[in-house]
DNA sequence: TTTCGGTGTTTACAATATAAACATTACTCT
DNA sequence: AGAGTAATGTTTATATTGTAAACACCGAAA
């Protein structure tokens, strides 16, 4: 599996090795990531992070693996702390997208890089973070049966759902969408707006 | 501005760099692309670039720049095609953008790479295509003002679609949408239903 | 204890971005 | 037309980087 082997040299180099990657993505971008910064940053020399990585896309891949993780377990204690309405829990999951994707933008940008998936186009990457999806239809069709949701095939609802987040978070994360509003609105007003259209696609009030 | 300069020795290096950047990305993506290979691509040695683009983000971003024109045009076509309804025009500049970012995968990411503009965040790329926001927002409020669009602000209204818009173009062309309907629809069903959403969402039926 | 596979290091190399020095050509001014 | 100059292209050189290869060390299994 991804878990980190037994202590040798080093300790748990494969583990250190990922944090060092997100640590200097963090601060200087995916761009600036390179394997002997990496290596550095753990303190070993510039070849050992391949006993570890075939190479630089499998490095960031693991990477990649590891920030689903932490979004899936970030939505998952959102999930948890929202009570047992399912639309609540959906929001709060949500939100916990939110937070993430523009709490970490470069972290969040290689989580999505097409540009690497169509390189190393991995399935096992690709299903990452189904389970957040699942998820989100299982809430849709409870809320279906309850009839506090429009009917539909709610997979179809939770993919144009994720579009819009995604969209929009990927937009807002490049500043692309401020010079649209200016000061008309502040960024959390108009985040708040596109949460309740798509509330509002489901045929809810926002709760 | 942006135009090419007149014919030197070669004739216009820095449009054929453009046009051979733009083809490299095409084939390799855009981690193929080298400004070496560019160069060889358009018959100069390995350095001529440089009198051209200060350096390697900058001929990309030229590259971007001509994507953001290239959409507008064929979004502009698609307009000028669709009659006197500002919904249909609506309509089918949409469908135009849909066409172009999924005909030219490789191209859209780069034209929408966060990481580059993270770097060399160029206002003025910033706003490229703020043309065609800017026509949508105008449709939208003739819409309404004929009553058959929902009322709220348009700019709000278009920033919720180029959200979603933008985010299932990104996911579907990074096949990450494909697995949650399986062979449930085709890849056009699930367009077709965003797109609706879209409509929904605006409070009118489809055109 | 010996041995061996896993882990880290050193050395080496090729590709690349980019700078610097040089060469050539086209346009301007007379 | 001819000289001068700026624009454009080439060659050469350098530092960074990804990655391979050969070597070294260490802990566990025998």
């Amino acid at each position: 599996m991804t878990t980190a082997k037994a202590a040798y040299h080093h300790g748990d180099l494969r583990t250190a090795l990922i944090e060092a990657a997100l640590a200097i993505i963090d601060e200087l971008g995916p761009q600036g990531l390179t394997i002997r910064k990496v290596a550095h940053r753990a303190g070993v020399s510039h070849a050992a992070p391949y006993r570890h990585f075939p190479d630089k896309d499998d490095l960031i891949l693991a990477v990649v693996e590891r920030g689903f993780e932490l979004l899936d377990e970030e939505m998952e204690r959102a999930r948890s702390e929202a009570g047992s309405d399912p639309l609540a829990q959906f929001a709060s999951s949500g939100e916990a997208y939110l937070n993430f994707a523009m709490g970490y933008p470069a972290y969040y940008r290689v989580m999505f890089s097409g540009d690497l998936l169509a390189r190393k186009g991995n399935e096992a990457l690709r299903h990452t973070s189904a389970s957040s999806f699942v998820r989100m239809i299982d809430d849709l069709r409870i809320a279906q049966d309850m009839g506090i949701v429009r009917p539909g095939d709610p997979t179809l609802q939770a993919i144009s759902i994720v579009s819009t987040v995604h969209g929009f978070v990927s937009l807002a994360n490049d500043n692309r969408l401020h010079h649209l509003y200016g000061e008309k609105y502040t960024d959390q007003q108009v985040r708040d707006f596109v949460l309740t259209a798509i509330f509002e696609g489901l045929g809810v009030d926002q709760p």
